[in-house]
DNA sequence: ACGGTCGCGTAAACCGGTTTGCTAAACCGC
DNA sequence: GCGGTTTAGCAAACCGGTTTACGCGACCGT
């Protein structure tokens, strides 16, 4: 009686249960292959032993572990109160659960993403937002694992869920031009792994140029430019959109509206145009993108560029179980989703007091 | 050829390094039991096929996963888009990556907890809102991983993290007597797993009840009474807030303040105000619970009880790892939070129009 | 020259399941 | 009564690592 109260394993009921192993694993897995009366047997004298089969030891022979990962380069910590992620992984989560599969998260592992990835048990990979210069991206996909990418290009060869960012973002810039607006402010997100001071647009296929491409084409369609100091950029979240904002403004912009690329930073930019003094939408219009849930619950609502988040996740559990069934490696076609603009309460007007002078010229 | 390039194994490594698989997993784990130059030897060896240990049969052959899970009653998809649970879990990716330990989470898997817990690969749990009275709970409990609960004391054997909720309850609604506050609604969190019609204060245990009683007890030293009818209750969401004070409103309830359980419910409420014309904190004060990020954004700022959210997930971690190392099983005395009000611009004084006419009775 | 210690590596057991032949008995039609 | 097919269950290999126990030659002191 030295050894506590070890749990049962398979050889202990099967030697309870005066059968082989094989008998066991048949009694749970294949019933079909035994006698009912030896299965009936079998389960009694499990469940007498509260015998649970490890899942380690099932996953190593089985080689599945029935779990997805959601791969992210951020840390955890900032992940989960993203709103945006949090919809996105409610999506993964729906789908996932319909799947019978489970959850792992991977992220950066004392700073490396790719131990991260080594040490993951799991069938396939959803990763989101992998800049496709991300340092250890070589190494990352070399692993043998299923992929599916969100929101990026980085690896060409495996399947992607995309958004019109362009388009949505076009949509935005659009809406605002109609109503008169001609100074605006972008609020854009940084980049991860660069500094405050690298160029957030360094890599063309990152979310920030992509929407930034789409507010200038609309832009430059009516006429108006977006000149690199109206674009200030910062973490994806409220402090960063307050932040963000203010200090555009103290660096003399005074723009009459603000084209934020999340909604999360456009809450930020609410709260830094009341600290400013700014009525919204009355002085200063906001528009947002993602149209997260918040996005109804602003005070006033968010005009914002809807993309589907949780339909996205979903999408990318069926996308990374195909692939691990199916292990053909041919490249498919990125899956795009439309985005559309959604005018709540946040755009108005351009103020008559803040036209431009130049705004009669023509 | 025909094996379709598989993934090298140990021994693939043994048998090109001229080494046995002994000697491989020294050179990666215990270098020092090897000459140094073999040591070099193999680790180049093993880079040049690209050798990276299963996971899973590591996990089998140490018997530890180097993953906590976080465990919930509700279904994923509604977790991951309720920001005290991604304040929380924050905490917990916090102190987790910092012990090296992955995250999974674990939730009802075709709707049974049991059979998730019993798939999960974990070498401990932290099990929040798990009410007393959750059906699987005595299967759940059987399952030999280091449990720690949050937010529950469901399993008195098992250490737990809580905060001062009545305390926090109690705070708030004085806050509100002193403003001259006289007819209140509560709104309530349902508990998970009964129906709208079943009594969410049934469970002593459960939140709503906690928070209720220090409502209650605050206002009765107040002199007022906080009768049922002006207690509702939903899912602790925007929506569910929005939802719960426009039935209040619908049944007769004419309140000069409310108590929410939840930020998130308060902001919803915040809403339904809107929606009834009412200004806030002018025509009604509105106290939320939780002190989530966001309750510094909403318009007004929201008043509510801080709890610490991120630290209760940093301390879980902290408690499960060093429940998982010495296996005493000896019950721990809970750990408590303090909680403490924390007055922002969704209070203020009782509008005078609306004053009770016994108000002015002694 | 000899027993003892040290340094380096190996063989084999083990972790706890699944799965692949294979055998022995029962059943079948004729 | 006999070949052929099922049915029921077993033994052993296997999944891919870790870890224990031991072998062996070199070195050491005497």
């Amino acid at each position: 009686m030295e050894q506590a109260t070890r749990r049962a394993t398979i050889a202990d009921v099967a030697k309870a249960a005066g059968v082989s192993k094989a008998a066991v694993s048949f009694a749970f897995n294949t019933p079909d292959r035994l006698n009912s009366d030896t299965v009936a047997r079998i389960r009694k004298v499990a469940t007498g032993l509260d015998y649970r089969p490890d899942p380690v030891a099932r996953m190593l022979a089985q080689r599945r572990t029935l779990t997805i990962g959601i791969l992210t380069p951020q840390a955890l910590d900032v992940i989960f109160t993203n709103p945006y992620f949090g919809e996105f992984s409610s999506g993964v989560a729906t789908a996932a659960e319909a799947a019978g599969m489970a959850l792992q998260f991977i992220s950066p592992l004392h700073g490396s993403l790719a131990r991260a990835v080594d040490r993951a048990t799991v069938d396939g990979i959803i990763a989101v937002g992998l800049g496709r210069d991300h340092p250890e991206i070589a190494h990352i996909r070399r692993s043998s694992i299923p992929f599916v990418l969100v929101d990026s290009t980085a690896l060409p060869n495996e399947p992607a869920v995309l958004v019109d960012d362009e388009g949505g973002a076009a949509a935005a810039a659009t809406h605002l031009l109609e109503l008169g607006h001609r100074r605006f402010v972008v609020i854009g997100i940084e980049a991860p792994s660069a500094g405050l001071s690298a160029d957030p647009t360094a890599d063309p296929d990152w979310v920030t140029s992509r929407r930034l491409r789409g507010y200038r084409a609309a832009a430059s369609a009516g006429g108006i430019d977006i000149p690199d100091d109206a674009v200030v950029v910062g973490p994806a979240s409220m402090d960063g959109g307050t932040t963000a904002l203010h200090r555009a403004w103290a660096a003399g912009q005074r723009p009459t509206a603000v084209l934020a690329m999340s909604d999360a930073m456009a809450i930020g930019a609410l709260r830094a145009a009341r600290e400013l003094g700014l009525r919204v939408p009355e002085d200063l219009s906001i528009v947002g993108f993602d149209d997260l849930d918040i996005a109804n619950y602003t005070d006033p609502p968010l005009t914002t560029v809807h993309q589907p988040n949780r339909q996205k996740g979903e999408e990318s559990v069926r996308l990374v179980l195909d692939r691990a069934h199916r292990r053909d490696t041919e490249p498919e076609a990125p899956h795009y989703f439309a985005t559309h603009l959604v005018v709540r309460g946040s755009t108005a007007f351009v103020p008559p007091s803040r036209q431009e002078v130049f705004d009669d010229r023509t």
